[in-house]
DNA sequence: AGCCAACCGGAGCTTTTCCTCCAGATAGGG
DNA sequence: CCCTATCTGGAGGAAAAGCTCCGGTTGGCT
């Protein structure tokens, strides 16, 4: 039989479980919010969960993973859909405030923030959104002075946590605040942007 | 001598350090952060900080409170300023983005969401943002199916806290995205927006 | 079906956080 | 400068969270 991964069909059932809790939690309460609640959450044992995830940064950390993963995908599918590069950045955008309540990367400044696979993700979607900005101002739909730093930037603003409110208002919020920005990206009549600084390695979302 | 609240002078100077601190660390790692850490953080012990602020919701509402108050005074300021609706919706953003790590209104559904005060401070913001937005359609620069409350979202989405990133590249991002923004809610060539969905009542930033 | 390696849950010990209380310090009016 | 109402900090008991360990359960191979 195909495994998935290395861990038995429970165990793997049981991680889904904790991993969406603590997404969960972590949009509602940070990622100081206390790991019993997490696993009351999840409805599983606090052994299981520190069996699985040794420490809080782990959990963390494999959270983050999941989020840079989904993105990339996000990014790769939206590209393969083919199109002009608005229409790419169309696509990426709207799925990514459809999945906005999976792309918890906590943005901790710990241990994420060195772990070689998630800097791997990284450069991988920020390379796949240069190659899509590169495209876009050849075809003159899209200002050149916008960098992929500010596509991720754009996402991470978009995936905010807004706990407070009713899922779908948010949901909303995102994506009408998506076809704003999206809109604004076009070269026609805009104004220069402020200087970018040098964000000096991770990039995080919500 | 002028009193700007009852409290002492020593006393006042301690509960903004508490405040500043308990800001910054609700950005950090969220609501469930340590108490003990925020009084750490002022240089206050845990006393002074139980004794001005009963609990933690005590706390959350108060960083709120002040989030709210300072996002009304900066709208109010730009109106103030003078200028067509789109010169005072770019001075409101400058500013809401100069003043992000003030903007702490922790979003979370408890007992925050019901204060009177607080909601009074939405309404006087979403009053001041729809006037702003009136004078807009009339002088035709701005897209008429923008509300106040997508304003709103859209400097909640533009305060995300990033700690991950030096200062002043999250406050380049900020302010980058929200210049995109701005010129995307001009009404030229801009494309239907999903259906708005009722906030049903709180409203949060940063 | 039968077996066993892998997994589960939670009791319970340790560490941290919560919160109260009060002896000593200080602002600021007279 | 002195007095006192107000404020401070942190010790310390109670409560919660962090974390480990092991008796019992279960998935999945044969």
């Amino acid at each position: 039989m195909f495994r998935m991964t290395g861990l038995r069909a429970d165990a793997r059932r049981n991680r889904e479980k904790i991993l969406a809790a603590a997404r969960e939690l972590f949009r509602e309460q940070g990622t100081a919010v206390a790991l019993d609640d997490i696993a009351r959450r999840a409805g599983v044992g606090i052994g299981t969960l520190y069996r699985r995830f040794p420490d809080r940064d782990a959990l963390i950390l494999d959270v983050a993973l999941e989020g840079f993963e989904t993105v990339l995908a996000v990014v790769e599918a939206a590209r393969a859909g083919g199109g002009g590069a608005a229409a790419v950045l169309d696509e990426t955008f709207r799925r990514v405030v459809e999945q906005r309540e999976r792309l918890v990367m906590p943005l901790v400044g710990g241990p994420v923030v060195r772990d070689p696979r998630v800097r791997k993700l990284q450069r991988a979607i920020l390379g796949a959104l240069e190659e899509v900005l590169a495209e876009g101002r050849g075809e003159g739909v899209l200002r050149a002075d916008i960098t992929a730093f500010d596509l991720v930037g754009a996402a991470a603003m978009a995936c905010r946590p807004m706990p407070h409110l009713p899922r779908e208002a948010a949901g909303a919020l995102a994506a009408r605040h998506v076809a704003v920005y999206l809109h604004g990206l076009r070269p026609h009549g805009a104004p220069a942007l402020p200087d970018m600084v040098d964000p000096g390695g991770y990039l995080g979302l919500g």
